[in-house]
DNA sequence: GGCAGAATTGATAACGTTACCAACGCGGTC
DNA sequence: GACCGCGTTGGTAACGTTATCAATTCTGCC
């Protein structure tokens, strides 16, 4: 059923049935009354893509997380989503596993199907694929994460200062042997970023956490700074083994969710009693936080806003505003629960758990 | 820039030049590498709205959930677009926050954008606007929910079955005070739902609670199934009554994880302890589950799979499957954990927090 | 060398909408 | 009564691709 259909039916001009029913020009009461009663009689419906073809629109934006299973990104989708659907946009959704290549194949996608925007949370350090969505007159806003050199709007919060902030809260409660538990992919000597997985924000957080050491006094030691791969086995493994070692830490730091889960795995399986024998603080507060006994303290994140002011920039740029790009930087907060305390007298004995797992 | 553009440059014919660039036909290799030499030289990038046009695919799938902020809808949607992704199709969000009104909307939106197809977890109880879709070709895959009389493939598990089988441990333990908690929108009572608000999942959980009831010959009580809504807090104020109003139950089943969470708030503020003053079995796993003491005992279901399973039936569809619509039940998996005891040989004492909160 | 058949090529018609412009009718004004 | 202007109307081009089909070139074989 076509615009030409419903004229004939109606017994008016293709262009202004055309006009009735795309809500643009001008038409009589009587006309309008007439096309509407032929569309809905004959089961007219907007053909979208004959619409963007001409209008050169598509009403949609691509979105471009590593993963909406993540709790992080579904929030951030969330608030994207929301901001978009009251502008009259829907979401069309790719995952990039924080695969560089995925994510530069969703882009070149995106820019095929011509959406009217673009948020991407990268994970490439480049931004070839970006600057060509913004060549085809696709505006980007970056979400989460920096690239560098790269002008485009970026919706970020500030990570290292929140993780120097909460990691002075360690310092100055008398910690010295702070350690950073993060997710990154492992390179060879297992401390260190393989190449092409430095995600903007894991650097910011591990870079907050030596800017917190460097200003209490304490030189860095490799052997605490663990990158331990997006599987919250490793991060346990990990710790089991970090907290086995001798002189080992007295806090840690969790930098995601993941490296949380991995971490409390490893300390409950050790009987690690949290805050005597270890403080722990965790960034990005999940439901589960206040579920456990003592409650996690953690780095709060607004990420639905996050996601909402991405979109919301998206809009207007689409709209047709044309000011510089910037960097947008919101707030987090820290959330004193019950899982840091001074540094203990003496460093109990904790023993792996025997039976494998 | 577009294929006439590309042609020019390359001193080819316009449909030479579409035929190398749309891979389709057939072409010699030297005009190929021209044609492709130039496209490159001229950035061209296809236009995939021109081509939905006219192949009449647009290569999208269109989902609707209640909430994808909510873990069991993202793991749904992962596994929808994992599953289209392979298929070279990509997923337009919607959210409908069980709002039937805002799911129809959402659907009508997808029959105008031509997607290819179409999975819906459904809060409406009628399949007016499905027929729809289908009417229009487009395949519909129901997912987690039922709409009775629809002639679509769904995509569940045995919920009833699932809940009867779990709350059976309660009463094979001797358990005869057993109570439900369920997020659904309280009717004015305060234990019926809404109307409009009757999701089936819910329905027939509880359907499978009343069966494991009616089984062990204990007679049902209304005051043990409490409707809560979405709000994890309110789910914390009935449990909090709940459990301390007079002959309170041994035991209690959670039917989604908002429930779950609200309890548990509820429980960790009465001082309760689990399994020795109450039982405790939820349903979903969530990645906290074994990170709480005691972990948690719950009914687990294969959501991505039950997502990529959509998937696939509505890629077979697009490729023009014609088999009869049916059902797809899944299983689920009971997870024994240490949430679940005996009967308390006595009730404790139990006293709501004085502090608000 | 000629011919059948296959491979390659190009012109042109769709797809269904919006944009543009000319034509029409009606009322008010000089 | 003629004229101007405005609201309404309809014809037609355009968007950029794929599909169709006829024309052309190439290949192998008798």
């Amino acid at each position: 059923m076509t615009i030409p259909d419903v004229a004939r039916h109606a017994g008016v001009g293709q262009a202004t049935a055309a006009r009735v029913l795309g809500g643009y020009g001008s038409a009589s009461a009587a006309t309008r009354e007439r096309v509407l009663a032929a569309a809905a009689e004959l089961g007219y419906s907007t053909n979208a893509v004959a619409r963007s073809m001409i209008s050169g629109r598509t009403d949609t934006l691509g979105v471009v997380v590593a993963d909406v299973e993540n709790a992080y990104f579904a929030r951030a989708v969330r608030g994207i989503a929301d901001v978009a659907a009251k502008a009259g946009l829907q979401a069309i959704l790719a995952n990039s596993d924080e695969d560089s290549e995925k994510e530069k194949a969703a882009v070149q996608l995106f820019i095929e199907r011509r959406v009217d925007g673009l948020v991407v949370a990268p994970a490439a350090t480049d931004d070839a694929h970006l600057a060509r969505a913004v060549a085809a007159g696709i505006p980007v806003v970056l979400l989460d994460r920096v690239v560098t050199g790269a002008a485009l709007d970026t919706v970020v919060v500030d990570n290292r200062g929140a993780v120097k902030a909460a990691v002075t809260r360690f310092t100055e409660a008398g910690h010295t042997r702070i350690a950073v538990i993060t997710s990154a992919m492992p390179g060879d000597d297992g401390t260190r970023l393989a190449p092409g997985a430095d995600i903007w924000t894991t650097t910011e957080r591990v870079a907050g956490y030596r800017q917190a050491l460097r200003a209490a006094g304490i030189p860095r030691s490799a052997e605490l700074i663990r990158h331990t791969g997006y599987e919250r086995a490793w991060a346990r493994s990990a710790v089991l083994e970090l907290m086995t070692s001798p002189n080992r830490p007295t806090a840690l730091f969790t930098t995601d969710n993941v490296a949380t889960l991995g971490t409390l795995d490893a300390l409950l399986d050790l009987d690690a009693r949290i805050p005597d024998d270890v403080s722990v603080i965790g960034f990005d507060d999940a439901e589960w936080t206040t579920l456990i006994r003592p409650r996690l303290s953690v780095v709060s994140q607004p990420v639905q806003e996050l996601g909402g002011l991405a979109a919301d920039i998206l809009v207007r740029r689409i709209n047709g505003a044309a000011a510089r790009p910037r960097r947008h930087t919101l707030n987090t907060t820290y959330i004193a629960r019950e899982s840091t305390g001074p540094v203990p007298a003496r460093a109990r004995r904790l023993r792996a758990p025997t039976s494998s797992s």
